[in-house]
DNA sequence: TATGAATGAGGGTTCATTCAT
DNA sequence: TATGAATGAACCCTCATTCAT
C-alpha cells in the first residue's frame, strides 16, 4: 500500500465519518422538530438532543432552515419515489391496479415515516418561500400525475366522464387527509395499512370508475 | 332629550366607535397575515398598516396570537353556520340533499372569505396549542358530523356498506384541499362555485351511494 | 345677594369642591401606593381605585412622581410639627422631658398614619432626586435637632460626654427602625405606644446621660 | 502531560475564565446598580459599562432581577460571617466582648463593601417580593442573635432588665443606621471606624448593661 | 371639568449565527 | 474538525402622558 492508496483511506474514511455524523444530526433534528414544531424547535434543542457543540452544527448545515428543508426533501423524495409507478400508454397496466399500488405504497412510506410526514402534514406550509414552492411543486405534480391517470382512463373507457382537475384534487386530498390523520396518531400506535388503503381506493376507484 | 338619554347616546356611540376601530384593525391584521403569514408578521406591519400606535393595538387585542386566534374563530364559526344543517332523524332531509347544501355553503364561505380560509389552511397548524385544539376540535366535529351522516344514510338504505371512519376522513378531505387549491388562487380570479362544488359532490356521493 | 356675590359663592363651592376632590384622589392613591409600592402601582390602578377618568388625575396631578411626592411632604411636615419642640435656652424643659414628650408623639404619628409611614419607610429611597433630597434634609434636620439637644445637654450636665454626631445617629437610628417595625405591622394590630415609646426612651436615656 | 490531563486542564481554564467574566460583569452591574439605583438602571447601561453585548449579559445572569439578587446575597452573606460569632453558654465570651467584636466586624465590612451596603439601605426593600422576604429574613435573624444574647447577658447578671424585644430593635436600628450615613458617604471619605464602632457601642452598652 | 382613546418612547429578553481557540 | 462564548438584530409588550371631544 504506498502513501497515496494510503492518503486516499485517510480521506475516504474522514469522508464516511463526516456523512454518518451528518445523518446522526439530521436524524436528531428529525425527531426535535416532530416533537416541537418548526418554530418551537430552536437550535440549542437540535444540539442538545444530538450532544454536539453549537459550532458543529453549522459545520454541517448552513441554517435552521436548511436542515428542515433537507428533512422535508427526503420525504418528498420518498413519496415521490412510490408514485412515478402511474404511467400511460398501451403497455401500461390498467388505472386500477396502478392506483391500488401506489396509494399502498404511499400509506406504507407514511407509515415507515410517520415522523418526517407529521411534519410535512404540520408545519411545511407557510415557513418559507422556498418550502413553500417546493411543495406546491410537489402536489403540482401529484396532481399532474393524477389529472394524467384520468385522462389515460377514460381514453381506455375505464374512467367516466368527469371534471378531471377537481377530481384530481378530490383523489389528492382523500390521500392526504388520510396520511395527516394516521400520522398524527400516536407514534406507537398500529395503522392497519391494508383496510385503510382498502378503504381508501374504493372510495376512490367508486368516484372515478365507469358504473 | 334629557341627559340620561343623552349619555346613553354618547356612550352607545362611543362603543359603535370603538367597535368600529376594533373591526377595521382586525380587518387590517386579516389582510396582513395573509400576505405575510404568521410568522413573518410583526406588530409594526399590523400597526403601520392601520395606521396607528403601537399602544392602540394593545388597546383592541391582548397580543399577536389573540388576534390571530380571533380571525381563526371568526372563520370557524362562518364555516360551523354552513354545517350544522346535517341532521339525523324521520323529519330530516335526505342525506344527499343535506350534503349538496353543506358543500354548496361551505364553499361559498370559501369564496367569500377567501383570506381567512389562506390563512386557515396555511398557517393555522402549529403555531400554538390553543389554535391546535380549536382547529383539532373543529375537525373533530366535522369528522364526526360526517360520519353521523352516513350511518344515518345507511339506515335508510341510501348509503352502502363501507368503513364509515374512513370514508369520512376521505370526504373531510376531498372538501379541505378543493378549499384549499381555490383559497390559495390570486384574489381576483373567478371560481365557478357551481362547477367545482357540483363536481365534489358527485365524486363524493359517488363514493358512498348504494349502485 | 347681589351678582357678584353669587359668583363668589359659585366660585368658592367650585374651589371647594376641587379641593375636596383633589383630597380624595390622594387618599385614594396613599391606599394604593402603600398596598403595591410605589413602581408596582400603576396610574390605572389609581384612576381604577378612585373611580375617575385617566384624563382626571392629571387635572389635579401633574405626574406619577408628583402625587407620590405630596404624600411623602405630608407625612414630613407632620412628623415635623412634633419634633420642633426640641429647644434649647435657659427657659426650655429639661432634654430629658422634651425627648420623651418628642418619641410618644412620633409614635402616635406613625401609629396614626402607618399607612403613610409604611410607604416612608419601605418606598421613599431611591425613587427620585427630588425625593432624596427632601429625605435627607429631613433626617438631617433631625439629626441636627438632636445634636443640638444633646450639646444643649452637655451645657446642663444632664448630658455625659460623648460623640454627639454619632450618638445622634444612633437615636435617630433607634427611632427609625422601631417605627419601620411598627409600621410594617398588619394595618390592624394594635399596638402599645406606652410601651414600646417607654423602653425606647429608656434606652436611649441611658445612652446619653449622666450615670 | 497525557490528553486526559491537557482536556482537564482546558476544562478548568474555560471554567476559571467563566467565572472571572461573571465576576467582572457582576461587579460592573454593582457599580452601575449604585450609582444609578435598581429601577433607573436598564441592562443596556450595565452591558455598556461592561462593553460586552447584550446577549453576553444573559449568557451569565438570567434578568435584571436576577443579578441584582446576587449582589445582595453576597452582602448579606458577607455581613452574616461577622455576626454568627453571638454565642450563648458556658464557654462563650461575655456579651460585652462579642458585641465589640461583631459590631467592629461589621462596620469593617460595610467599609469594605460601601457600594453593596448602599445599595442594600437605598434600593433593596420594596423591589421584589423575594428581595423582600430575603431582608425581612436577614434582619429577623440579626433581631434574634440580638434577643439570645440579651436574654444571656441577663442570666449572667450583666445586662439590665429590659425589654429584649424592643431592645433589640433599638441596637439594630443604631447598627443600620449608622451604617446607612456612613455607606452613602463619598466614596473617597475616609471613616474612623474606631471611633464610629467605638461611640456605636458605647451607647449601646450603656443602653443594656447593668448600672 | 371630565373623559378615555390614542400615543410612542422605552426596556427586557430571545436566539440564529459567527468566530477565536 | 470541534467547541461554546460572544454577538446584536429583532421583537413583543407596558405604561406614563396627551389631547380631541
Amino acid at each position: 500500500m504506498n502513501e497515496l492508496t494510503e492518503i486516499d483511506g485517510r480521506a475516504r474514511r474522514a469522508s464516511e465519518r463526516r456523512e454518518s455524523r451528518r445523518a446522526y444530526i439530521l436524524d436528531t433534528a428529525l425527531k426535535v422538530f416532530a416533537r416541537s414544531g418548526y418554530h418551537q424547535t430552536r437550535i440549542s434543542d437540535i444540539i442538545e438532543a444530538a450532544g454536539i457543540a453549537r459550532g458543529t452544527f453549522y459545520l454541517y448545515f448552513e441554517s435552521k432552515s436548511a436542515i428542515f428543508l433537507e428533512l422535508l426533501d427526503e420525504l418528498v423524495v420518498e413519496l415521490r419515489k412510490h408514485i412515478v409507478g402511474v404511467e400511460q400508454g398501451p403497455g401500461a397496466a390498467p388505472v386500477e391496479v396502478q392506483l391500488t399500488t401506489t396509494v399502498t405504497r404511499i400509506l406504507e412510506t407514511v407509515e415507515s415515516k410517520r415522523t418526517l410526514t407529521t411534519i410535512l402534514m404540520r408545519e411545511a406550509v407557510g415557513l418559507d418561500e422556498v418550502v413553500d414552492k417546493k411543495l406546491q411543486e410537489f402536489y403540482g405534480n401529484l396532481h399532474g400525475y393524477i389529472v394524467l391517470a384520468l385522462v389515460e382512463g377514460q381514453n381506455m373507457g375505464i374512467v367516466r366522464a368527469l371534471d378531471t382537475d377537481i377530481v384530481a384534487s378530490c383523489i389528492l386530498g382523500t390521500v392526504k387527509h388520510v396520511m395527516e390523520r394516521y400520522a398524527t396518531l400516536d407514534p406507537g400506535a398500529a395503522v392497519d395499512v391494508e383496510r385503510v388503503g382498502g378503504a381508501l381506493l374504493d372510495f376512490n376507484l367508486r368516484g372515478v370508475l365507469q358504473t
